[in-house]
DNA sequence: CAGATGCTGGACAATCTGTACAGTCAGGAG
DNA sequence: CTCCTGACTGTACAGATTGTCCAGCATCTG
């Protein structure tokens, strides 16, 4: 949770270039490498890192359209029910219980808009669904992202300066050093 | 895009473990260790697979409060202006342009519901909104995931079956290893 | 049939990782 | 003021992995 300036460079170094590796971080920071891995270490037991898997791009799939379903569910038997059907749908990629007039709120995807109309066809058959209102993504304005959270939050938390006794050295923190990729 | 079992079980490996290597995964798979560099390129140049970045979690930052912002826009100037000042917000995780009665649907984070109401002030004072309604996230039912979406493309695409000439070998596919980690 | 493509099995040098350890430095406790 | 703790640096070493290349073989396409 106290992110620090130095965590916040490491995320995002591995943001941008995943590939690195903890021994041309540390060279890239500028700090020893067991500084780099006990950070890394840190964040994913903190869970702020949560993971670092392959993002796949359901575009890439064939599924080129996303839409956001509204679903208004019957007052009886409550939500996990129905989340535990959407979990078996595919095209739904997200779920959450909402505030407000609807009651669960659904990130799905399809081929394209006819393949919508099937997968919300799909939706409204659960059992508990009432009913299914969904807008379609246009465009996406902003991509998914993380990055200016962890900048603020590293830029607020202190602890900014770390320890400098020395430079140089043979393992890490060549300061010179070209990276190769 | 023509998703085929292997690219499949490859994705869903690195997914639920992705520190394995290119090496430990050619093991797991019974395939030559080539075979898996090979289709992991190819995935990532066909953009199936968009990075690898570490995935933070915001909640773990300190912003437990998700909503979902749906703005709308004054007729005049367009979604673009309006999406550039968003990207100015680090709270804005993501941004689409929608259809319906609505222009745009943002998910945004904040650190508490108080915090809510000073990021959809912002949100607001943004140069060419008109009003903003949100709703807010009080489970996640289904966490994001593109996994099911993985295998139902790999399922549905041919090619099953690869080339077997022969089993067993020195540099991969040794059948029986157990995995360290 | 020839060519292209994809996979296997193998090899090598260069690099990286996991791990350990001693020394330095800053901040807090006594 | 002194001691202790936590974090970082600088090193070291063995073992594992990566990048890259190659030849052989099977399948698909023209």
């Amino acid at each position: 949770m106290p992110i620090d300036e130095l965590d916040g460079r490491l995320i995002e170094l591995f943001t941008a270039e995943p590939r690195v590796g903890v021994l041309e971080a540390s060279r890239r920071l500028g700090v020893a490498r067991g500084t780099v891995q006990a950070r890394l270490d840190r964040l994913s037991r903190d869970g702020v890192i949560a993971g670092y898997g392959p993002e796949i791009d359901p575009a890439a799939l064939g599924y080129a359209v996303t839409a956001f379903v509204t679903l208004q569910l019957r007052q009886a038997g409550g939500h996990d029910p129905v989340a535990k059907r959407l979990a078996q749908v595919p095209e739904v990629i997200e779920a959450h219980t909402i505030t407000g007039p609807g009651d669960m709120l659904c990130r799905v995807v399809a081929r394209s808009n006819t393949d919508l109309q099937r997968v919300i066809d799909v939706l409204v058959d659960v059992a508990g669904v009432e009913r299914a209102s969904s807008v379609i993504s246009l465009a996406t304005q902003v991509a998914y992202r993380t990055l200016p959270l962890v900048r603020a939050s590293a830029r607020r938390a202190g602890r900014t300066g770390g320890t400098r006794p020395g430079e140089g050295g043979a393992d890490g923190a060549k300061p010179g050093e070209r990276p190769p990729g």
